[in-house]
Order: structure tokens, then sequence, then C-alpha cells
DNA sequence: ATAATAGTCTAGTGATTCTGTCAAGTATTA
DNA sequence: TAATACTTGACAGAATCACTAGACTATTAT
């Protein structure tokens, strides 16, 4: 129940190279689709569409590639999610493109729309640069009764080792 | 992103209306339907799985339904859900009949992990007692901590003003 | 200039899932 | 035994997903 896109998830990640990136110059499309193993058909649309939300930025020719146009910091995954896919909607009768019919009937309604503001909080609150720091959790702790520990806990080291050259 | 199936939202509703006559002898499926503006046809498949599930039974013959199994305060959101639509998984990674093919190179796995587990918490915590009172969200403050990272935290003021009136 | 690199844009399509319907039952009770 | 009501499995149209294809535009190094 309540799976994410494929688009949303390799956004996700497709983001996460370039902001690994960001002081390295531009990554093409080449390399987030090697690195991410995602089709580079596919990943131009994602990112043309992210870049249409200035979001990133795209630099043409040779050398180029994308690249952020703002701080991982002040990127959050709920942007790009939003971006790609619009706003958390559980239901349709929440989605700002439908509407609902019959508001006082549905029971349910607000708490459908409580679970969806929760959502979109968790994601606002979680950017690129928990990501790359690998410490979302931790920024996570300030909220007491949070899932304790780094999020890097169970990752193996040669992962880490990896991410972090 | 992120929407729930119908099913789901049937079910919930379907529940809440046999919640609401726990105390008045068994609800028809047709009753149901009416009520809650739903084919009957498609009702009896999902009330057939919740049955399954000893979530509700079933009485036959006239004057038969369905009734609860259990309290009203003993039956979450939760349950219901997971029952007709298996469990929360933002990923077909963490979806268990699927699993993961490269958990090392997956760095978003343990974050869609994360936002898992707090959509799972919350839809726990609410039950068919909460949504009968409407004061699911009420319940929810007066209960810290149960919740992780407590989930209106970040809830703007006014809509919790206007959930709670 | 021009070749090579790299992003831009629009369609389209096969597979899968969703959202139900239909029909033929079985069980219970007044 | 008629009426009520649940049970079960099959199936089908519609919508969405998850891409692929292909033609185009822009920039830079040489």
């Amino acid at each position: 129940m309540l799976r994410l896109s494929t688009k949303g998830q390799y956004g996700v990640r497709a983001m996460f190279e370039i902001a690994r990136s960001c002081n390295h110059g531009p990554v093409t499309i080449r390399e987030i689709s090697e690195r991410q193993d995602v089709s580079v058909a596919y990943l131009e649309q994602i990112l043309n569409q992210l870049r249409k939300s200035g979001i990133i930025k795209s630099v043409r020719g040779p050398g180029g590639g994308y690249v952020l146009s703002r701080d991982p910091g002040k990127v959050s995954i709920g942007e790009i999610l939003r971006e790609l896919e619009g706003p958390v909607a559980i239901t349709s009768c929440l989605d700002p493109k439908e509407g609902c019919m019959r508001v006082e009937g549905c029971v349910t309604h607000l708490l459908w729309k409580s679970l969806g503001e929760n959502i979109e909080a968790f994601l606002n609150s979680m950017t690129l640069k928990d990501l790359l720091e690998g410490n979302e959790f931790i920024s996570l702790k300030q909220r007491p009764g949070q899932v304790p520990g780094n999020i890097m806990a169970k990752v193996p080291d040669k992962t880490k080792a990896r991410l972090a050259s």
C-alpha cells in the first residue's frame, strides 16, 4: 500500500547524484544513469521536469550536464517529489485538481488529510544534504521518540567508503 | 503522489458503518452500500476479505449482515488497510514479497523505510473508535510519544485548531 | 566551420494494476 | 420453502505506469 512511483524514486536518486557532485562541476545524464542504473531516456524526462521547476540547471555542450541551483541543504525531498508527482493526495478527495463532492459525508476525510499533511511534513524536513551526510535520522532525533541512531548504522562499511569517495 | 486505492478507502468507510451499528445488530451490505455510496458487488469482495482476516464476522439469513469481532477501540485503521492492501511499502525494495536486489547501492533505502514506519505508526494508532467519536486528532494529541516523532509536530496551529473544533 | 558532445521535446506503446461487474452459487431463518 | 443474505471465482474496460524512440537544438574544442 501507498507505493511511490519509480519516477519519484529515480528522481530523488538522480538528485542525490547531482548533489553529490555539487563541487565538481556538472554531472551528465550518462553518469547518473550508470551510477543509479536508470535508463538515459527515462532520466531525460525526469531531469527535464526538475529543470523546468528551477531546482536544477542544465549546461549544454561538451563538459555540460546538470548542477543544483541551490545548496543541497535547501532542497527537500518533498520538493523533488512534489515537482515530479504533484502534492501528496491520499484520496482523490484531497487532490487539488479534483476536489471533493461530498466533504460532509466523508467521515474519513480528515483522517486522510492529516495523514497526508504528516507525510508532507516528513518529506519537507528531509533534504539532499541529509542524504549526503547519511544522517537524516539524526535530524529527526530532535523530535522525541524518533527512530534512534544514525541512518548509516545499517549500511555496510564498503558502501560508506564508496559514498565518501 | 502516494494515493490510497479506493478499495482501502471503501474498506475503512465500510468498517466505519459496521462499527457505528455495533450496538444495533448486524449491518447488511445493502445498508453499507447506500450509506457510503459504494456498489454492493464491490463491497462483497472487500468485506469478504476482511471477514477472512477475522476482523469482522458475518451472520447469514434474514436479519443477518456484518458485525465487528472486537471492540471498535481495538480495531486500527492500519489493520484494515494492511488486510486489504498489504503492508506499507513505499518502494518495491521494501515489499516483503519482492525484496531488495541492491540494498547497498540504494542510498534512499532507509529514507523510504523510515517514512513507511511513520505512516504505519500513524495508521496503527488510529482506531474505529476514534473515527466514531470524531476526535481522532484530539485523541492522538493525548498520546504523546506513541507515534514516533510526534507526527503532529509540524502541523500548522490553525490546522490543529480546525481539527479540534 | 564543423564535428563531437550534451541537453530538449513530443509521441507512443506494452504491461500492469485498478476498479469494478457478473453470475452462479451456499447458508440461514421466518 | 420463500426470502434474505453472504460466498466465490472469473473476467473486462479503463487508467496509469514505466519506459522507448526519434528528431531536434545548443555549446564548445579544434
